[in-house]
DNA sequence: TTATTATGGACATCACATATCTATAATAAA
DNA sequence: TTTATTATAGATATGTGATGTCCATAATAA
């Protein structure tokens, strides 16, 4: 249950692209210098991120990647779900086992087989209500957001001295 | 970024442990045969709740396992952390790199030295943010609330007819 | 046309989840 | 005390995905 470093990666790239005083192009070599990770792998993470959108990529002579929308329209939540994935975070893998039936109708005299699709897994319901909260946080929290947060901090700093 | 099958099981298993008219131990048989898990698998999960302090369990004849405690006291936080570990759900892999220099002090003149350990990643942090809310979720769900659910709807499902 | 840059495919490696089998230890019943 | 039963721990196997490299190709601007 954890994120993957590609996401990290990610993260921190765009950071790097939505920095305020750029205006042309970052290549390859620059962001992996930057963040410290081979140009191999890091170009793959950003070609996931260009056939989803959120960046733009220039081949040629000063060519590289630029955001494809503004930080602020970059949520968390996107680039997490480029490179990890949307498939659900739980799944119930016993949905026709005994164990549902025996926590749907236990007891229950009646066979009422009106609704057959109903028996979703109790526990599935509470892990997608958890994966809902946590895509809710995510959504909120953007590229720029964490850019304006170190530059409140950076300012804080200096009018602490 | 899914959470194992194993977890899966493990909830399952509390949930059949935690069945209200069920008043002896429940071996692995019982308990393979209702999740449909071999029960060399279920076994292994089985003993990590026990080493955890989630479930009690006695060998020899009508032995098995049993709750350690009430059912309203195991979260589902809990059992997750037991199945898949208690590591951080995101670690930042570059906060040596130039990318947190450039976020946390850059255009800074003045190189200010006094607080080592304070640079910590931005994005860390708000992954950690994400973390929290989904464990404070976590917590609030317990292996009783999903029973007392399943009770309910099958009340309902009762009256309704 | 050429140098530069991104892209895609193939490949390698490693860690981990999933799973099985077997021998051993512990316990209750006989 | 013996025996049957049950959990436990170790060794092993296997597949899948994350991480990472290398190379050939395509696209673009100078």
């Amino acid at each position: 249950m954890q994120f993957s470093k590609s996401t990290d990666y990610a993260l921190h790239a765009l950071l790097h692209l939505g920095h305020p005083d750029r205006h042309h192009n970052v290549g390859i070599k620059e962001l992996s210098a930057t963040l410290g990770v081979s140009e191999s792998y890091l170009s793959k993470i950003m070609s996931k991120l260009r056939q989803d959108g959120i960046v733009r990529a220039v081949p040629g002579v000063n060519g590289g990647y630029e955001l494809a929308r503004p930080a602020e329209q970059i949520t968390f939540l996107d680039v997490i779900q480029v490179i990890e994935g949307r498939q659900q975070m739980f799944e119930c893998s016993n949905s026709k086992s005994q164990q549902h039936q025996l926590l749907a109708e236990e007891g229950a005299a009646q066979p009422d087989r009106k609704r057959p699709g109903q028996g979703e897994c109790l526990v599935e319901q509470v892990m997608e209500g958890a994966q809902q909260h946590l895509y809710q946080y995510l959504r909120e929290h953007t590229i720029q957001s964490v850019l304006d947060e170190a530059f409140k901090r950076r300012h804080q700093e200096a009018n602490k001295k």
